[in-house]
DNA sequence: AGCACGCCGACT
DNA sequence: GTCGGCGTGCTC
């Protein structure tokens, strides 16, 4: 008999793959791709999935044995296990951390360890002290013990040395056994006796249940149930009936009614396939007739289409052609664009080849669809960044929504990866179509497009022919003048949005910024209250009445004395959607305003409600920070404000100009839809801007043009590429000490590609001191390979170094 | 990531 | 003295 060896990817942090030995029967069952039980350390069991099979024992270590395989088919793909190797390589950091962000938790299995008495009475317990003594008189009286049982039973924490003793004295067997926590839901259904379904035989059996009011109108509500539905639910039976359970269960012991457990989904229940054809306008069709073409000629294609000028309609008959094809189709969105809109709007055409995949979908659910995509029953995924680690099979077609989303990139935690253009790696894997889509491309993307690297598609034209917004700027400085209502608001602004008011429309007022005073500042001394672990000034939040951190939720009382100096003269600087909503309804005190923001849609259905409630004019003004710039439709709005452009363009960013010119297109095509004229007023200082220019004539190629020139003057993306290495110390001084040393050592590889070290804006976060090293290299000139193959080798030795202990470094391909 | 091992302060 | 604090190093 051969023997064999598995490599296998652990959920761990860790780097590389880690071998076991297969214990002979499991060898007919082998495969790559499948979840396996292994020990890894002395007491921790994982499940792991195998990532190569072969025979080449390790020769400097004995191998351990696999406990389990836990899949009778394969889990993940081999393209699957493609994809997280680049991932892995290409973003730096290691493959069990991307298996970690790929699989749903729920197919990663615990360990629990189990604590049992070992066989063979009459043991002299004698010689156990007492907390030894204690164990054995519990497991008296249970079967087996968890470690936490233990520990309480004790009261006290370190119980691993009381139970290693127990263990060297033969007194206790330790099991680990591995859960599989992933639970099918069940549904009990009822079904009436068969032996009652002859007309004569239901009537018998009601006159026996005469006396048993509860009985028989249980019989009489199942039977009327039967006309309408298939299967009837024990839930909905007990709820339509006036039976109750007892009264149901005596039913149940007589053979009236026979029940029976099935796996039921837990998913929404999916409406039926409509298949309604997908109309396109004449120019519709051209442009998908072109996508297609570039995606002959190129692969990917990027549509480059103006707000509202029906870029859905075109994914979905894209997708439906796929399907027609016999393949699957992938449908990237940002989180918040995800909404119930679009996932009803695909499930109308698609029906229950459609999945959702998003943050909001508990681990259970994330389970069923990743189940259901890997055996084919869902054949079109709309999904958010994490879906492009679903186990798709034949992918035909990827279609990435709003593709210069700054969301689509993960930070935290590891992997940090680009979701766009994994999701381009993603289809060469698959060899398939790519289509990017955007009102607002990013640079990379359109600088790629007109570089012949993607097909270019434009679509110019609003649907229905909707004019574009017409859009205003107006200085805020006039809002200043003492003569003014609010220092927030220019009297052009409050005359809009009267006006839109009075004509019973609406307005959405986007304010980049939540809480409510970003910054309070003692008028005599100059103190402002920070952060205590971050460094950062505190938020006011009106609604908690208290002082927030922004980055690690920190949460202090507000305080009306300076700490510093005494002074009573605290005042505010800058202002969030909570100041901006509270200065609104004094100014107008008849306007219904709602506000979303992180604040207001922190529980599970607000961001629905909030939406739902504007959507049906329950309130006219949505004030919001840029959670309502995506890929809402609201009919009913005709005005957009934006309080203050300022903040945007004035983001130490090297993207904050492209951003903001992106954000407020985004913001501005809310506007005027269907048949109202829409219109934008922008409050800003700055209101010669270019930027701001650039977004009034709607003028994408110009701010492209102004934008990319400035990007290969000062060395950024597309010319060059950014691997940002942050170096994070409790102590500042070890913190700048380790950054050098590291940034020295680069340099003798890198030279002058090395930045920094320097702090970054935010200089400390949850009491971590960071210190920003940033490299940059040219696209056209430098092989990234080599570059990251030498980076590798330099974190592994910083690693090692005894100096740069206490320190962790953080790596970030591409950052944002 | 855990968890053992090891070395140091503060208490039954 | 031991308990339990955290720093360090290893896991096939």
């Amino acid at each position: 008999m051969k023997t064999y060896f598995v490599d296998v990817i652990l959920p761990l942090a860790i780097a590389g793959t880690y071998t076991y030995r297969v214990p002979g029967e499991m060898n007919e069952v082998l495969a790559v791709g499948k979840r396996v039980v292994v020990q890894f350390g002395k007491t921790r069991v994982y499940s792991a999935v195998i990532s190569k099979i072969h025979q080449t024992p390790p020769d400097r270590y004995q191998a351990k044995y696999l406990l389990d395989i836990l899949d009778e088919h394969p889990v993940v793909t081999s393209e699957q296990l493609s994809l997280w190797d680049w991932i892995a390589s290409y973003y730096l950091c290691q493959l069990g951390e991307v298996m970690q962000a790929a699989l749903p938790s729920v197919l990663k299995l615990a360990s629990e360890t189990k604590i049992i008495a070992e066989e063979g009475e009459g043991k002299d317990r004698s010689q156990l002290d007492d907390r030894e003594f204690l164990v054995m008189e519990a497991l008296d009286l249970v079967p087996e013990l968890r470690v936490n049982d233990i520990i309480k039973i004790l009261g006290q924490k370190t119980i691993l040395p009381v139970l290693k003793t127990l263990l060297d004295k033969g007194f206790i067997r330790i099991s680990e056994e591995v859960v599989e926590r992933y639970k099918p839901k069940k549904k009990t259904f009822v079904i009436l006796n068969p032996i009652f379904d002859e007309p004569a035989a239901k009537k018998e059996l009601l006159d026996s249940l005469e006396r048993a009011y509860k009985q028989s109108d249980a019989v009489l509500s199942y039977l009327q149930m039967a006309r309408t539905q298939e299967k009837i639910s024990k839930a909905e039976l007990l709820e339509q009936s006036a039976c109750g359970s007892s009264a149901f269960a005596a039913l149940v012991k007589k053979e009236v009614f026979i029940l029976e457990e099935k796996v039921v989904s837990r998913l929404a229940s999916p409406t039926e396939t409509f298949l309604v054809d997908v109309t396109l306008s004449g120019i519709q069709q051209n442009a998908c007739d072109d996508i297609k073409v570039g995606f002959k000629k190129k692969g990917i294609s990027l549509l480059h289409g103006v707000t509202a000028s029906g870029k859905t309609e075109i994914y979905i008959k894209l997708i439906q052609e796929a399907l027609d094809r016999g393949e699957t189709a992938l449908y990237l969105l940002p989180e918040i664009a995800l909404t119930t809109q679009i996932v009803e709007r695909l499930r109308l055409h698609f029906g229950s080849a459609i999945g959702a995949y998003h943050s909001r979908l508990n681990e259970n659910e994330r389970a069923e669809i990743w189940k259901k995509v890997l055996h084919g029953e869902i054949k079109v995924v709309l999904g958010a960044r994490s879906s492009v680690f679903l186990p798709f099979r034949n992918l035909g077609l990827v279609v990435v929504d709003e593709e210069h989303e700054v969301s689509y990139k993960q930070f935290d935690p590891s992997p940090r990866y680009q979701a766009r253009d994994t999701a381009i790696y993603l289809g060469a894997l698959h060899r398939s179509n790519v289509l990017l889509g955007s009102a607002t491309p990013s640079l990379e993307s359109y600088y790629n497009a007109k570089a012949g690297k993607y097909a270019l598609i434009k679509l110019d034209q609003r649907y229905g022919n909707a004019n574009l917004p017409d859009i205003e700027i107006v200085n805020l400085k006039a809002a200043q003048a003492s003569s003014s209502v609010s220092p927030y608001f220019t009297s052009t602004l409050i005359k809009g949005i009267e006006q839109a008011l009075k004509k019973k429309e609406q307005v959405i007022l986007f304010q980049n910024r939540r809480g409510h005073t970003p910054m309070l500042l003692c008028a005599t001394c100059g103190y402002s209250p920070r952060c205590i672990h971050c460094d950062v000034s505190l938020t006011y939040h009106k609604s908690s009445g208290r002082l927030h951190c922004h980055y690690c939720g920190f949460k202090e009382s507000l305080i009306e004395v300076c700490p510093a100096c005494g002074s009573t003269h605290i005042e505010s600087k800058g202002f969030g959607t909570q100041r901006i909503e509270e200065e609104l309804s004094m100014l107008l005190p008849e306007a219904r305003i709602g506000r979303l923001d992180l604040d207001s849609t922190r529980t599970k259905n607000s961001f629905e409600k909030i939406l739902d409630d504007f959507d049906e004019q329950r309130f006219d003004v949505l004030i919001g920070t840029q959670m309502v710039t995506k890929g809402l439709d609201f009919g009913k709005v005709s005005l957009i404000g934006i309080v203050n452009a300022d903040s945007l363009i004035n983001y130490p960013d090297f993207r904050a100009f492209e951003r903001s010119f992106s954000m407020l297109a985004q913001v501005g095509g809310r506007a005027g839809r269907r048949d109202v004229q829409g219109k934008v007023i922008i409050q800003a200082y700055a209101t010669t801007h270019r930027i701001l220019e650039q977004v009034v004539s709607h003028d994408y190629e110009a701010m492209f043009q102004t934008e990319i020139v400035e990007r290969k003057k000062f060395l950024y993306p597309p010319f060059f590429r950014l691997i940002r290495i942050d170096v994070k110390h409790k102590d500042p001084h070890l913190a700048a000490d380790c950054a050098q040393r590291f940034a020295r050592e680069l340099r003798v590889h890198f030279g002058e590609q090395v930045l920094g070290p320097e702090p970054p804006l935010v200089g400390r976060i949850r009491n971590y001191y960071i210190q920003s090293i940033l490299l940059k290299f040219s696209r056209a000139s430098v092989s990234i390979t080599k570059v990251k193959e030498v980076l590798k080798q330099n974190i592994v030795r910083y690693h090692l170094d005894k100096l740069n202990k206490g320190s962790r470094l953080t790596v970030d391909v591409d950052p944002y």
